[in-house]
DNA sequence: TTGACTAACTTCTATTTTGGAACTTAGTAT
DNA sequence: ATACTAAGTTCCAAAATAGAAGTTAGTCAA
């Protein structure tokens, strides 16, 4: 399969890697996260090449998660913002930080901290269940079949690791 | 910036990024996550060359995502599981999941959804404050220089987007 | 004991993507 | 007129990925 074709897969995660899926988008998402928001402070930021962040912004406003804003007239200077699609990136990040603080920070720690402002406090979000209010532990969780894929009823028992391979799904 | 070098950066999600961030591996994780353990299965559901998988299970076992374990020995077969380094991926699996259900399902809906067995619900996970109990909204968090990072006092107030571009971050 | 089949790969080559260096555009500032 | 800036584009080389075919270590059926 080549990586064009990948949004056509009946999965949330694949469809997803097929606007965020490449080397740098992420990476740009977070600087604009961060208030990097101009060319230039983005390329110089992740050292990459004007073409590839070109080529990057063009694609991110054109799959919505961001837009690119006057904020001068003359000379003409733009700049980029997270749109709501984009926002909503933002628990991506987060998972994406934290595992990287837990796996791969080395003795110095994590470099960045994050704050929720409402109560002051530095944190680690956790995932819950909103039904329950319970921190969700991957093995409490099972995937099944949802509205598009009617067909096959349980998708996958998530976690569960029997010696055996009898899986068929 | 060579992509290799990426894991220099004093980032996590960058760090991340140099263990998961290629075309495939999410997917290859997402499909042990679902019960796909052996190399023809995955090969078969992802639609990609036996090069290219066994690339990417070799690297996903280096980085101590996966294992490979025997499950046969004549005629020798195996089988990969996630460690624990690898079921800590989840949170990341879930959120990408959620947000291609939210903005990349079509009309027919999510593919896939997630059952809490633990209360026995179908729900979408959200990420809360730990210490407040409260779900966490993007435009209330901040980011602020953690250990490995003391020089900078403020990395950056997340999601503020003021008309004007005078960050100097 | 040959021939077909299977899982888990590897090797080779063509195509696509990414990276590096230099150049362009539309201006301002001296 | 000359230098400087932000936001790019163009061109070519290097690296990563895709497609097709071949390999290894076995089982199974005739």
């Amino acid at each position: 399969m080549r990586w064009k074709e990948i949004d056509t897969m009946k999965c949330s995660v694949a469809r997803t890697l097929s606007v965020i899926g490449d080397r740098w988008t992420i990476l740009i998402v977070r600087d604009v996260f961060l208030g990097l928001r101009r060319f230039e402070l983005i390329q110089r930021d992740l050292g990459l090449t004007p073409h590839r962040l070109s080529d990057r912004l063009r694609g991110l406003v054109r799959d919505g998660i961001l837009t690119r804003v006057a904020y001068e007239k003359r000379p003409p200077r733009f700049e980029y913002r997270l749109t709501e699609k984009g926002i909503d990136l933002y628990p991506l990040i987060v998972v994406m930080m934290e595992w990287g603080d837990r796996w791969m920070a080395g003795r110095a720690g994590p470099p960045v901290e994050l704050v929720h402002r409402t109560c002051g406090h530095s944190i680690k979000p956790e995932l819950t269940c909103p039904s329950c209010k319970s921190k969700i532990e991957p093995r409490e969780m099972s995937a099944q079949a949802g509205p598009a894929l009617k067909s096959r009823r349980t998708v996958g028992r998530t976690l569960e690791q029997p010696p055996v391979s009898g899986l068929k799904l």
